[in-house]
DNA sequence: GGTAGACCTGGACGC
DNA sequence: GCGTCCAGGTCTACC
């Protein structure tokens, strides 16, 4: 069955997907060309299903091979809008964005969104397997987490879903660090899942929570394996962009643009960024620099 | 509040 | 094939 969902313009599928390496994350795949995008999901019904997502006239339309009933339809609507950021609205972006060079290509291809998981908790999980390690690291320890962990997808049992806080509780350090390879992440990721699990931290309720970005980011940290990177980069995710990602690269990038190539430390990072305000985690995301 | 050292893995490199 | 070095953020202990 297919379902089309409206994206508030100006939307494009393929810069959504390119916006960071999450596509590059299981359960996600790409298309060769980049133009469109597959994710398998567990549903809250159990079922595990393939969301083929393409780019339409007014959004884009989500392809399931299986019939779904209307709470499953009504989930997947959520969780793709949410993934797509397709309700975002970047207009004062936008209008900043117009007045500085640097970010010319912003408003005029349609960045801002950022492509994120259904739920914060496979990406607070995944940001954790970013941290102090390569990204190749990063691809292959989620691929091993979802193939070893996750829930099969029923029309083809060589792709499985990003696996539930339930079933990675039900594991153990010695079997998460053996399967995965995650090295010391393994206690963080198997506590989070277990906190999860119980209740004890409810996640889900962050990505609405009317709170300040203060006492979100204060959440965050609370996390064991969650630090200041990686609490910006979650803040980016939810939408809240008060805060820079730091992380070597932006050493080495606004060494290069800003300061001659001479060493730099966060302080000079923040500077370099710090008239854009509660924007400036957008601006440093996609800055256009010199020497990328 | 600031800092040093440990934590893991896998790739690169030298022998 | 083996050993060593290195890159990558966060945590803990200590000052």
């Amino acid at each position: 069955m297919r379902l089309t969902l409206p994206a508030r313009p100006p939307f494009s599928l393929p810069i959504v997907i390119r916006s960071h390496g999450w596509f590059q994350l299981a359960p996600f795949l790409e298309d060769e060309r980049g133009s469109s995008l597959t994710y398998v999901d567990e549903l809250a019904s159990g079922k595990v299903v393939e969301l083929a997502i393409q780019e339409a006239p007014v959004g884009v339309s989500v392809t399931v091979e299986d019939e779904l009933n209307p709470a499953e339809q009504a989930e997947v609507t959520g969780k793709v809008s949410w993934m797509l950021g397709l309700d975002q609205d970047l207009s004062a972006f936008y209008d900043l964005a117009g007045q500085e060079p640097k970010l010319a290509h912003v408003p005029t291809g349609a960045r801002g969104r950022i492509l994120r998981s259904p739920t914060l908790f496979e990406d607070v999980l995944k940001t954790i397997l970013t941290t102090n390690t390569l990204w190749a690291a990063t691809i292959r320890m989620t691929q091993n987490l979802v193939s070893q962990f996750g829930a099969p997808l029923t029309a083809d049992p060589t792709r499985h879903a990003f696996p539930s806080p339930e079933r990675l509780a039900s594991t153990d350090e010695a079997t998460l660090r053996a399967e995965t390879r995650l090295g010391y992440r393994a206690p963080y990721v198997l506590a989070l899942a277990r906190q999860v699990a119980t209740g004890d931290v409810d996640l889900e309720a962050l990505k609405t929570a009317d709170i300040p970005t203060a006492e979100l980011r204060k959440r965050l940290l609370a996390i064991k394996g969650i630090g200041a990177y990686a609490t910006a980069n979650l803040l980016m995710l939810l939408g809240r962009y008060d805060f820079i990602p730091v992380d070597s690269w932006a050493f080495k990038m606004v060494s290069s643009e800003f300061h001659g190539g001479e060493p730099v430390g966060p302080a000079e990072v923040e500077a370099a960024f710090q008239r854009w305000g509660p924007w400036k985690g957008l601006v440093y995301w996609f800055w256009k620099w010199d020497h990328e």
